[in-house]
DNA sequence: TATCACTGTCACAATTCTGTGAAATACTCC
DNA sequence: GGAGTATTTCACAGAATTGTGACAGTGATA
């Protein structure tokens, strides 16, 4: 699991309650406790997931998280709404918004994480620990090790999380600069040129096995990775 | 065996009896009369199971269970619960709660000892006294040795602990800092390449018996105990 | 007190991985 | 077929990670 997350909270003693609960299940938590400051630290690096409080001062946390869709960059964020109104009317707006969830204060910090962990493996399944198949190829986080027909293949550290990215997302068309935020991450400074290659990497590990046509090149918009031929 | 056991119970008959009857098993034991006090304890170093009881003044048995759950660095310990009452329901409570067992009072010592052995053996798996066998190699807690195709390896602590550790955790892949949690405990500040330098340490003893390749470098993450190569 | 085993750190060596240009190929549309 | 892109492939230097030997400090022991 392991997620960067943003906590967007006024109430300094409930975001020390958030931080804490995150921290100790092994999140990375970065803080801000109104909408202009999370927006700096988005802009500086975009993290896994945002908890949102509802109410914040200056612009509202349904504003803000309404704002992050429209910019392409963190459209795809994962939202949690804190609210403590038990409006059902809210409930629809936040949604609409473009919340994930939803949660009502007070609630158990244990229903936090299974929230956030839910959202996780629907928003984010690359985050998760959990075995990926597709076809003969398998790929195991927990043993870091992938297998093709029950082999073995020798992979290096990029393209073992380019491999598990495209496993998890299979099926569509990621151009470059998408593989370059989801796999090397937000902000990173290479060439695009530099995917071609890790996918030729990556490709020539497949070969072994023949299944290096999975990944199948999409003139003028980038890679995909499919169990089905053409 | 010899594990760290807290022993959260106001009574202070009881208590004492729980504390005779462990310690003649060969356990370490720590007493608290309440769930604060057992709190401050498990902040201080981490015990290797808790024996909780169902009523204690201020914050009840369940709620302190619900809450050691909550935090990724007590989440794992293993909980038995103690309770004068036989009620289904609170049972059924206590397991959701996250008690691994459940005993009723009067019990019997030996009933007692029996069931903090069987969830060790479950949950701490390394610290039982059960040989580890993994291929060739054998690691016996009891007599604290070795032994690599009936030959007695020589090693030391550090290394006995960590191999220990990946043997009762093979195929998965830990980071250095998992490692510097669970061999060299809790709350330890070491710089993570010590463990580099116990991984030579350890191998260069297995090399002896060819055993050195089992621990794998797993580049970027960590390192992987395997008994199948590659 | 001298010796010995064990630990944690460092510095340096050995490996492996990465990003980039540039040349070679492939593909598309006239 | 050929110009004009878009990929593929290669080789390589620089970075990053890991392996290793040495060393000093600590206790325990004789």
């Amino acid at each position: 699991m392991a997620a960067t997350i943003l906590v967007v909270e006024d109430d300094p003693s409930i975001r020390e309650l958030l931080v804490i609960n995150l921290e100790s299940t092994g999140h990375r938590v970065i803080e801000a406790s109104s909408a202009e400051e999370a927006e700096q630290l988005v802009a500086a690096s975009l993290p896994d997931l945002i908890l949102l409080d509802w109410m914040l001062p200056g612009r509202s946390g349904p504003q803000f998280a309404a704002r992050l869709r429209e910019n392409e960059r963190t459209a795809e964020v994962p939202i949690i709404m804190l609210t403590a109104r038990t409006d059902e009317q809210d409930r629809v707006t936040g949604l609409e918004m473009g919340a994930d969830d939803y949660m009502v204060k007070p609630f158990s910090p244990r229903e936090l994480v299974a929230r956030i962990k839910a959202v996780l493996r629907r928003r984010k399944p690359q985050l998760t620990e959990d075995k990926v198949t597709v076809g003969s190829l398998v790929l195991d986080p927990v043993t870091h090790r992938v297998y093709a027909n029950d082999e073995t293949l020798v992979i290096g550290p990029t393209e073992f999380r380019l491999l598990h990215f495209f496993m998890t997302h299979p099926e569509r068309v990621h151009s470059r600069s998408q593989l370059l935020d989801k796999v090397w991450g937000d902000h990173v400074f290479v060439e695009e040129r530099t995917v071609d290659v890790h996918i030729r990497r990556l490709r020539s590990v497949l070969e072994a096995s023949d299944h290096d046509s999975l990944i199948q090149t999409v003139r003028g918009s980038g890679y995909r990775f499919s169990a089905t031929l053409t």
